[in-house]
DNA sequence: GCCGAATGCTTGAAGCCTAAAACATTATCT
DNA sequence: AGATAATGTTTTAGGCTTCAAGCATTCGGC
């Protein structure tokens, strides 16, 4: 029996269960990535990509390189290049060379950029809890749990698969 | 007190419990996302989009209209233009003008497009088992239910503000 | 000290995505 | 029937995203 054979008599039994379940999973941080970039653009004029990077330097105040933004953020090297050239433009982050390493670059709030950051943070914290309010305490550390789980296990496949 | 002080007093005590269940949420579906989008790309040299659109037409063999697909897939309906004009140069899909309302277009799978989805579909299945394999019956149905809690959450949340 | 490998960043091409404006057609209300 | 509103699609401008190619600098081994 050929290999596509075996998938196509193996899958329709056991694998449907996981299909809906990451659809659903899907389909919930969708919505809520929606309104949330939604309320952004109606509130600050602004995204979620640019709040992201934001939210990664008030946490570092002494700044931190492109290189470090991209593991943290989870997107590509050549990605922020644009972005934080948008932000510095609108002066909220400022760009210096690396005093240590004369091929980076550390990104950095101006003061602005941390007053702005402020203002932009606390709404976003009301709106999530806004969004997921309509769960009990129990089950939002229940989903909590499972969630550590189900990042477990995704992380295990990704990792023996490469 | 002032809206603003008022927001500011109650945000700090409950609300960064939401805002880590959040951030989990989010770390998951980013993490199977990208790798589903790697997979993708790496088996068929294809994207995600282009897959779900595929995968909506196939669930309906009669064709939709672009506005269907837009509500369907949870995207803008001028995205659709281009998405399904590139999957019609790919010769996966056929527009046609709708019998019914000279406005609209309808969108079907080509014969060509359902062998093509038919390959992609079973794979993405295996992935998303292998990928969430790690959880166990009772571990993914406890998610699901919760995932369900959450989208009414969500629902409510949205649409009592808008 | 020198050379190749690794690392940090930028650039370019292509695709995805949105909001808003424009246009065509259909539905509704008198 | 005629005006108005609503709906279906496309276009436009701008931003986000990736991958791959390229350049600059640093690191490691010799």
């Amino acid at each position: 029996m050929s290999d596509a054979e075996t998938l196509l008599a193996d899958a329709p039994a056991g694998h449907k269960d996981e299909l809906r379940l990451w659809l659903r999973l899907l389909t919930c941080t969708t919505m809520i990535e929606s309104e949330i970039r939604r309320r952004l653009r109606a509130a600050f004029d602004t995204t979620l990509p640019r709040f992201d990077l934001l939210a990664q330097l008030d946490r570092h105040p002494d700044g931190l390189t492109l290189g470090e933004l991209s593991r943290r953020m989870m997107v590509s090297n050549g990605n922020l290049t644009g972005l934080s050239a948008r932000l510095e433009a609108e002066g909220l982050v400022e760009r210096n060379p690396s005093p240590t390493d004369r091929r980076a670059t550390t990104l950095r709030l101006t003061s602005v950029g941390r007053t702005v950051f402020a203002e932009q943070s606390a709404a976003h914290e009301g709106w999530i809890a806004d969004l997921l309010g309509g769960l009990s305490p129990g089950e939002r550390s229940a989903l909590f749990r499972l969630l550590a789980r189900t990042k477990t296990s995704a992380r295990n496949a990704t990792e023996t698969a490469a």
